[in-house]
DNA sequence: GTCTTTGCAAAGCTTTTGCATTCTG
DNA sequence: CAGAATGCAAAAGCTTTGCAAAGAC
C-alpha cells in the first residue's frame, strides 16, 4: 500500500474526525485523528501492525495505543473489524457501504470487492435458522492478476 | 453440544474413515478415525478445544495432536476450517455441500446455515476485481432464538 | 481539575514447533 | 523396519492489561 505523508495529515478531514469521535464520546486525540485518516485513504483495509507501521512514520506512537485506539472506534461502530481466513485482523472506515474483502491466496494481497450479495439473502437465512440476522462477514479467496500473470509465465 | 459416547466410537464409520484417510496418505489412526466421527456427528462445528475436551473422555490424546490433526485433515481437504469473526477457528467435515455459520452475537451459539448466495456473484466479482475467485467464506451473525426469546422476556 | 488516553513492560491466549518415543503398514 | 504420528514442554505470534505519566476539555 503506498500512502503520501500528506493524506493521513492531522489537518485532513479534521472537523469531521472531530465530530465523529465526539458523537462517540471520544476524547479527539491528535492520534485517534491521524489513524482515521490513514484508513481514510487506505485503498485496502488495514491490521494494526500495518497502522502502526504507517502511523510511525509521521507520530511517536505505541502499537498498543493503536490496538486501544481500533477497539474503542470499532466499539463505537466508527470502524469495521474484519477477521480473514489467515487469521489476519483488518480494519476499515464504517460508511453506509463498508466493502468486502477479497484475498489472493498466494500472495495475500487484499482488495476491496465492490459486490455484496447478501441483503437479497436476509429473510431466507432468518427463516432457516430462526436467528435475527443482524450483520454478516463475506470473504472471497482467490487468485489476484498479479499472480495470475506469473503463474502464466512460467 | 450433546455427543453420545457411542457416536465417536471407533467403529463407526470404520471403514469409510480409513478410505479417507489413506486416499489422502494419511496413516489411518485411532485418534483421527475418532476425531472425523466426532464432527460427523456434531450438529455445530467445532473448534481445537472443544474436539479435545470430548475426545479426551474416550481416549487419551493431546491438544496439540488434536491441532496437528486437524491442519493435516484441513491441508487434505477431508475437513474445512472457518474463522470467526470473533477469532475463533472452527472445523467442520467437508462433504459437497459444506455449510456456512450463522453465530449469536449474545451467547456465542453456532448454528449452521442451508443457503448460500456466493455461487451468483463469482463471475461479477471475478469481472470487478481481477482475481480468479477460488474460494470464499461467508459468516451470518445474529441473536439466536433463545436470545430473542430471553430479550423478549425483559 | 477531572477523567480519558497513552507508553511501556509484562501477561495472556491460541497455535505451532523440536525432539524423543510410539505406532502404522 | 522405515516413515508417520504422538506426547510433552517450550516457543511464537498477536492481542490485552496494569500502572504511572501525559493529554483533552
Amino acid at each position: 500500500m503506498t500512502l503520501n505523508k500528506c493524506d493521513c495529515s492531522l489537518d485532513n478531514h479534521r472537523k469531521e474526525n472531530n465530530n465523529i469521535l465526539k458523537s462517540a464520546n471520544l476524547k479527539a486525540t491528535k492520534k485517534r485523528m491521524i489513524l482515521l485518516n490513514c484508513l481514510r485513504h487506505s485503498d485496502a483495509p488495514l491490521n494494526a501492525e500495518e497502522i502502526y507501521n504507517i502511523l510511525k512514520q509521521d507520530i511517536n506512537i505505541n502499537l498498543s495505543t493503536v490496538y486501544r485506539a481500533l477497539s474503542a472506534l470499532t466499539d463505537a461502530d466508527i470502524l469495521v473489524k474484519q477477521i480473514l481466513s489467515d487469521g489476519n485482523n483488518v480494519y476499515q472506515i464504517n460508511n453506509k457501504n463498508h466493502r468486502h474483502i477479497i484475498t489472493c491466496k498466494i500472495c495475500n494481497k487484499i482488495s476491496y470487492v465492490n459486490i455484496c450479495p447478501i441483503n437479497d439473502v436476509i429473510d431466507s437465512v432468518s427463516k432457516d435458522t430462526g436467528y435475527e440476522i443482524t450483520g454478516h462477514n463475506l470473504e472471497f479467496i482467490g487468485i489476484c492478476p498479479n499472480c495470475i500473470e506469473k503463474i502464466e509465465e512460467n
